[in-house]
DNA sequence: GCCGTTTTCGGCCCGACTGTTTTCAGTCG
């Protein structure tokens, strides 16, 4: 799998034309760093998709043309890009370890660079340390003291926080910001709302009458570790669990089109605004505007779309995958609402004392160790849970010699564990799924672990097969531990109809008892 | 370097914040 190396190059590069400065180089830079983005969400295999399909396939990717593609050709037959090489040799910097740190670019480490020829971390601490940073222009006393903050904060925040853990902390947030009495809305916006599995930091909006005041109980929130940036429209704070969370302030009027601008991604709001500017108007966070009058002042985010023509689009879809295309011609998927699923197709509690259900009127618990193993179904009653003598059938695929054991069982089978093989095996994984298909075998989500990841589930959604969610918890509960996989389907474009456990407790064992 | 409901050329999202600047560049999301 070449895709991530390939991608990082890509940055790479783009960081490196940057860097080199000139004013068309950056749209080129921006051009490899989108089709670096894509690159490493793609699940497919980049050689593959080039043995397969030529350099024409690879032209069908959105955001690489002519110039990428032969890059990609040149990388997959001679293991190099010479144009990366070249770039290289003139600023030899450790990008990808630098612009971690807050508040360096491209641009700056090219100064800095040139003036003390730093490359990595350790150079630049050391130049700090010995002032030699100060006095060179950009540069003061301020942005000496400030790096050095930043360098350790950098070596401390781990990268990307998983969904379950950083949608708890979004809705404290929430929930502290709404009881200071400073503001009027608040929400959770970012890759938070569209439930990406994991989190690169925490974006909550709000409006509010009285912005400074809000700020001010922000700042001093519990869980904030440091303060990076304050102002009375935005403010980014550091916090205790290893990511950062900015918190936005708009007014009332503004605050349809500030969420749709804070929720992203980045792709999808581009494409958006693009959209937008070839309909003669303006997209931005504060409104949609034709002339200078704003259309949407007021509304709620989904007139922003439909004001736009288009469908109503999910937060879980906005990646830029085709669903602005899909949106214009009404055909996006019908995927499933967060309360239409009615059981947990994998749960770990005790039917013998059953405490919290909420929202939940069925699980499946498993029936002991091996690789393939029989759920049984439970349904509640005055507090009871009461085993139905509807069962179905597990198979672990991180013991994938099983598969032997898969052909001579018999019925409905649900595969679990599908991405714990590490790379190269998920193509295994993916020729299984592939020969299993329109056989009944039902793809089960680990909501607690959050995977399989919505990436290589939305790469695998044209094979025939239907989706089941399950906690893997001993607490079940829709709002809590079911929450992260019914994110995972909505990603994926997975439709509703193909999710099993929409089905009541009835439906659903008739379907199992049919499928047998 | 990519891309096309105006286009195969000429555009390319856009505003907030910071620090070093006397009016702005760089960074960030």
């Amino acid at each position: 799998m070449i895709n991530q190396d390939i991608a990082r190059i890509f940055t790479e590069i783009a960081y490196l034309l940057e860097a080199a400065g000139e004013q068309k180089s950056q749209f080129e830079a921006n051009a490899y760093l989108k089709a670096s983005r894509a690159i490493s969400s793609m699940q497919e295999d980049l050689e593959t998709i080039y043995e397969k399909g030529g350099k024409d396939a690879l032209l069908s990717i959105p955001g690489i043309g002519k110039g990428i593609a032969d890059k990609i050709v040149e990388y997959i037959n001679s293991g190099s890009i010479q144009k990366y090489e070249d770039l290289k040799k003139k600023y030899p910097i450790d990008f990808i370890s630098l612009m971690k740190i807050e508040g360096l670019g491209p641009k700056k480490l090219a100064v800095l660079y040139q003036a003390l020829g730093i490359t990595n971390v350790e150079e630049l601490r050391n130049a700090i340390l010995n002032h030699k940073v100060r006095g060179i222009p950009g540069f003061g006393e301020k942005s000496e003291n400030q790096l050095l903050k930043n360098i350790e904060m950098a070596e401390r925040v781990s990268e990307r926080i998983p969904i379950w853990k950083a949608y708890p902390e979004a809705l404290r947030i929430k929930n502290y910001l709404e009881s200071t009495g400073y503001a009027l809305i608040v929400e959770i916006a970012g890759s938070t709302r569209r439930m990406k599995e994991t989190i690169g930091d925490i974006d909550i909006l709000a409006a509010s009458e009285y912005p400074n005041a809000l700020m001010d109980k922000f700042v001093e929130m519990d869980g904030v570790s440091s303060i990076i940036a304050k102002g009375d429209k935005k403010s980014t704070v550091s916090l205790k669990i290893g990511t950062t969370c900015d918190l936005r302030i708009v007014s009332k009027e503004s605050f349809g089109a500030a969420m749709q601008y804070f929720t992203g991604s980045k792709d999808h709001n581009i494409k958006l605004r693009r959209l937008a500017i070839g309909k003669g108007m303006k997209l931005n966070e504060y409104g949609l505007f034709s002339g200078d009058k704003n259309i949407v002042s007021g509304m709620p985010e989904e007139k922003v779309y439909e004001t736009l023509d288009l469908a109503y689009i999910p937060p879980e879809l906005r990646e830029d995958r085709g669903e602005i295309e899909a949106a214009a011609q009404k055909r996006l998927p019908e995927i499933v609402q967060y309360g239409e699923v009615k059981g947990d197709m994998f749960s770990k509690m005790d039917v013998s004392n059953i405490k919290n259900i909420t929202g939940i009127s069925y699980v499946f618990v498993d029936s002991g160790d091996g690789p393939l193993t029989d759920l049984y179904m439970y349904t509640f009653d005055g507090g009871r849970a009461v085993k139905t003598g509807a069962s179905i059938k597990a198979l672990d695929c991180s013991k994938l010699n099983a598969v032997s054991e898969l052909k001579s069982a018999s019925g409905v089978i649900m595969l679990y564990n599908i991405d714990s093989l590490g790379l190269p095996e998920s193509a295994a994984v993916q020729n299984l799924i592939e020969k299993l298909s329109k056989s009944g075998i039902i793809v089960l989500i680990n909501s607690s672990d959050v995977r399989p990841t919505s990436d290589f589930l939305y790469s695998l959604r044209k094979y025939d097969f239907k989706v089941a969610i399950g906690s893997f918890s001993d607490e079940p509960s829709l709002e809590g531990s079911m929450r992260f996989g019914i994110g995972i389907t909505r990603r994926a474009w997975i439709e509703k109809n193909r999710i099993i456990n929409t089905l009541d407790a009835n439906a659903l064992m008739s379907y199992l008892k049919n499928s047998q």
